[in-house]
Formats: structure tokens, sequence, C-alpha cells
DNA sequence: ATAGGGTTAG
């Protein structure tokens, strides 16, 4: 990695921002000028349109952290429950829950809203149980819920846990409670079966909704507009966003950013394009959203340069760029460029005059962690730390993982002990895998028993590492449990593990058993378990044993059905 | 005043 001293030797110049950033820029047109390979003078030209417009992103904040009252506690209810919530948005869940033990303590009863807010806290924190429980306890307490009490834990349920039968039940607790449920219940439930894939449910809830005539609106339809995006069902979507027209309900500029999303990942700019045009006949208006959608959607799609041109057309509009649009133009600069030069601008970002949040360290974190510079990866950390930038999950994520990949398994299972962060299925996938390759086989156990302790759904991933440590400890019989139990249509991922497995110790005739069984069921292998099939077999190097009959037997039964 | 309606990471 270049010396940041030498590469940028601010601390000999003690210039302004707008000195520091003619020099940088005439310090990377001249290396522009020195280089002279075409495919890297454009990269230098991306980085040099980043410099040229960062002094439009938002400007960091000078004083970040103001001293907090140090006598507050005036407190009624009311107020303790503006400190909680002032708490809860900036993503303190356990300060809110401190507040709230506080208030207790101070002998103010909780209100309606202070228990709702607490149960919120507990639910962002994973903390389920609790957040049940305080439910009772408000209840018995003598304080009756209301929509939005109800509404907490309509989320826990339907989108925390995805647990939909009790998201119906508690929907027809709220109706038999006189607490009929509304547009804000319903609409926390169709998101939540659209997320879940489960779009086909959410129309039902949309028909119930009307029976009931409670009118949806446009952020009750966004959701299912974006599954159908998310299925790439383009036709569908616009479709769908002109019938809202018929039902009084016209879309907004939300509802069209999530339209340009879809139009971006299948590659239609042009589509975008025309969206843009129409706009105004169309009684909407692109935003600042709609531009960081179009303009990753470019960057993702190998078109830099006209994403870097959109920025331009962005400005000539009067929106300005957000942190959010410097991510996404941070995020093509590590693909396009070079990531330790992204680096270096992160670490500079004061000095050139640009405010950064979680998000664009955790951006270039993952970079580097990806090109094997875990020190750059904590020396990033603890300068989010110094400049009061709070690491999130994310963050924590990526930290374990750099620890891992380093041979510093038990660091980084103190890192996840430390309690400092909510856990997710990522951070435990990158614990188990970093495990399941160090061979600590007992860590594992307690992984997986943890995560399930924890309500944490495993996803593909896990299920791929569950039948990795199966197998290798010799348990195919359960690791064939889990492939089967494992209702995952969109992944084969779990079936080709275990294939490589089943290959691997020379259980053929299994595999072979195991595949009738699946081909009964009309199951169709992908090129995913072709992939893992033949890695596993030039492994084992078996084309010259006599089991070659066999596993042409595998591969022709399969090209049969593909 | 209750909605994890939209963009950025894996």
């Amino acid at each position: 990695m270049f010396s940041t001293a030498v590469l940028f030797p601010f601390s000999t110049i003690a210039g302004t921002a707008s000195k520091t950033l003619d020099f940088l820029i005439g310090f990377l047109q001249l290396r522009h000028l020195r280089n002279h390979t075409t495919s890297s003078s454009a990269d230098e030209d991306l980085l040099s349109r980043f410099l040229r417009i960062s002094q439009k992103f938002p400007k960091p904040n000078p004083n970040p952290h103001p001293i907090p009252n140090p006598d507050p506690l005036p407190l009624d209810p009311f107020h303790w429950n503006s400190l909680m919530k002032s708490s809860l948005r900036s993503d303190r869940p356990d300060e809110a829950l401190r507040l709230f033990h506080e208030m207790l303590r101070s002998g103010v009863p909780p209100s309606l809203r202070c228990y709702t807010t607490a149960m919120d806290a507990l639910v962002s924190s994973r903390r389920f149980a609790e957040a049940e429980s305080m439910f009772h306890d408000m209840v018995a307490s003598g304080v009756s819920p209301d929509a939005a009490a109800y509404g907490v834990l309509l989320k826990m349920y339907s989108f925390h846990l995805r647990d939909f039968d009790s998201a119906y039940a508690l929907i027809g607790l709220m109706a038999g409670s006189g607490c009929a449920p509304d547009v804000v219940a319903y609409s926390t439930l169709i998101a939540s079966l659209c997320r879940s894939r489960r779009t086909e449910e959410a129309w039902r809830v949309l028909d119930r909704m009307l029976g009931e005539k409670c009118s949806p609106n446009c952020r009750t339809y966004t959701p299912i507009l974006r599954a159908y995006c998310a299925e790439h069902k383009i036709d569908e979507a616009k479709m769908f966003l002109e019938w809202l027209r018929t039902v009084d309900c016209p879309p907004d500029t939300i509802c069209y950013n999530v339209l340009i999303d879809g139009l971006c990942k299948v590659g239609d700019f042009d589509g975008v394009e025309s969206l843009f045009r129409e706009s105004g006949s169309r009684g909407w208006e692109p935003d600042d959203v709609s531009y960081n959608t179009y303009i990753d959607g470019l960057c993702k799609a190998g078109r830099a340069h006209e994403g870097f041109q959109q920025l331009e057309v962005m400005l000539e509009k009067g929106l300005s760029p957000t942190t959010v649009t410097l991510n996404i133009l941070l995020d093509c600069l590590c693909r396009e460029s070079d990531v330790r030069e992204v680096s270096c601008l992160l670490e500079r970002s004061s000095e050139l005059g640009f405010e950064v949040d979680v998000l664009s360290y955790n951006i270039v974190m993952s970079r580097l962690c990806s090109v094997r510079e875990w020190s750059a990866v904590l020396k990033h950390f603890t300068d989010m730390l110094k400049k009061g930038v709070r690491p999130n999950t994310y963050s924590f994520n990526i930290i374990i993982d750099s620890l891992c990949k380093g041979g510093k398994y038990r660091k980084a299972k103190c890192v996840f002990d430390s309690g400092g962060f909510v856990p997710d299925v990522v951070t435990y996938n990158t614990l188990i895998h970093g495990m399941f390759l160090a061979g600590m086989t007992n860590e594992l156990r307690f992984l997986f028993a943890d995560m399930e302790r924890e309500k944490i759904a495993p996803d593909t991933t896990t299920c791929n590492l569950m039948v990795d440590c199966l197998c290798r400890e010799n348990n195919f019989s359960d690791a064939i449990d889990v492939v089967r139990n494992f209702r995952c249509v969109s992944s084969q991922e779990p079936v080709a593990h275990l294939t490589y497995w089943f290959v691997k110790s020379g259980r053929l005739s299994d595999l072979l058993m195991l595949f009738e069984e699946m081909f009964d069921r009309g199951w169709v292998p992908d090129s995913q378990v072709y992939d893992f099939l033949i890695r596993a077999f030039c492994r084992k190097g078996s084309c010259t044993s006599k089991e070659i009959y066999r596993i042409c037997l595998i591969l022709d039964r399969m090209l049969e059905v593909e």
C-alpha cells in the first residue's frame, strides 16, 4: 500500500481545503500525463472527475458531537419518549432502553407511547421475547394498546420473524379488541410478505383490506411494485403503475424510483431516459434518489463515465448530491480504479471537504478486505471510531471477516463476543466459515446453536455451511436432512455442496439414490450442481477410475433433464 | 402520528 504521507503530504501543506483540492487535482493530472496506457488513463479520469465534483457533496459538520445538556430530567412521560425516540432514530436502541429504565427508576409511570418506543427498541435489537413480555406488562399495568403498539408486534412477527401465522393472529386480535387494523397495519404486513417473496399472499391481504373498506395508498402498493421489479417483470410493473391511476392512487416519485431501479437492473437505460423525459406530463419529478439509482445502475453496468455524466445532469437540474451519491461513486471508484487510492481519499475526506458516513467506510473496508489489505481495514475501523462515525452490523461483519481471513480466529471470536453490536445472519455465516476453515469444530456447534436460539433465520449460505460442516465429520445422513428440509426454491447451492462431499467420499450410490428421489419430486439440477460435481470428480482424479461409468450415468441423467 | 414505500455494502 502507498504510504499516505508520500501520496498526500498534507502535513507539509498548511493550506485551505480548496488549496488541498487544487494540489490533489494537479497531482492526479500529473499522474495522468505520466501514464500512457489508455485503460488506466480512463481510471485517472474518473478520479479527477470525482474530485472536481466532490465540493458539491454535503460538507462535514464542524461540530458533530454537541455536548448534551448535563441536567435534563425535568421529565414527564412525553419528554422521556421524545428522548427515547431520538435515540432510536439515530439507531441507538440500547440508549433508548437505558432511558426507559431510567424513567422507571425515577418513578414516572410510562405512557402508552413510552411502552411502544421501548418495544420498538427491543424489536430492533432482536430481543423479541422481551418485546412480547413488555407488551403483556403494559396491558397488565392497565395501559391498553393502540394501533401503533400492535404495529410494533406486527412488524416483529411479519418483518423480522417472518412468522405470518402469528402476524395474522395478531391482526385478528386487533379486530377483536376494538382496535381494527388500519392502512398502516395492512401495509406493514404486505411489505413483509413481499419481502418474503409471498406476493400472492400480499394480494390476498390487499383484497381483505378492500373488503373491510380500508383504503390502500402509495405506501401499500410500492412493495408490490418492487416485487414485480425484483422478478424482472418490468412490463407488469409498468402496467401496475398505470393501474394505480385508475384506483385513485396516482404513483408518486417513490413509485417511479422503484421502476427506475427495476429498469437499471435489466439494463434498460433508454427506458430510464424516457421515464425522465415524460415525467412532467405524467405528474412526477425525478429527485435525488432517482438520479442516485440511475447513476448506480450505470456504474454497475460498467458505464461509469455515463454515470458521472448523469451527475452533471443532476446538478444542472438543481438537485444536490447526497452522501448516498458519494457512496455510489466511492463504490464505483473502488471497482474501476485502485482501491488503495480510494482508501486514501476516505482517509483524507475531512481535508477534501466532504462528509462520509458508516457506509462510506463499509464500502471501502469491504473492498480492502477482498484485496487482502487487512491492516488497512482495521485502520479505517479505528479512524471511524475516532471520527465519531458509529460502526453498524455490516462494519463488524467486515472486521470479523478480515480477522478470520488474516488467520486471527480468536480475535474474530472476541469481537463477536464483545456484545457491541447486533449480529445478523451474515455475522454468523462469516464466523462459521472462519471456524470451519480453522477446524474449530466445537465452536461451530455453539455457533449453530446460538443462531437458532437468537432466532436468526438461516439463509442459503448458512445451509451450505451446515452441509460442509456435517459432511466433513462424515455425518452424511444429517447433511441430507438439511438439504431435504431447507425450503429455498431459489437456490440449489446446498445440493451442490452435498454433491461435492458425496463424490469426495466415494458415496456415488448414495448420491444417485438422492438424485433419483429428487428427480421424482420434480427437481431440475442447475449449472452450479454440475460445476461442483465436475470439480469434485476432477479433484478426486476419478477420470481414470472404474467409476467413470457411473459418473457418466449421473451426468447423462442431468443433461437429459436440463 | 403509528408504515423497514424508494437509492449505496454482502
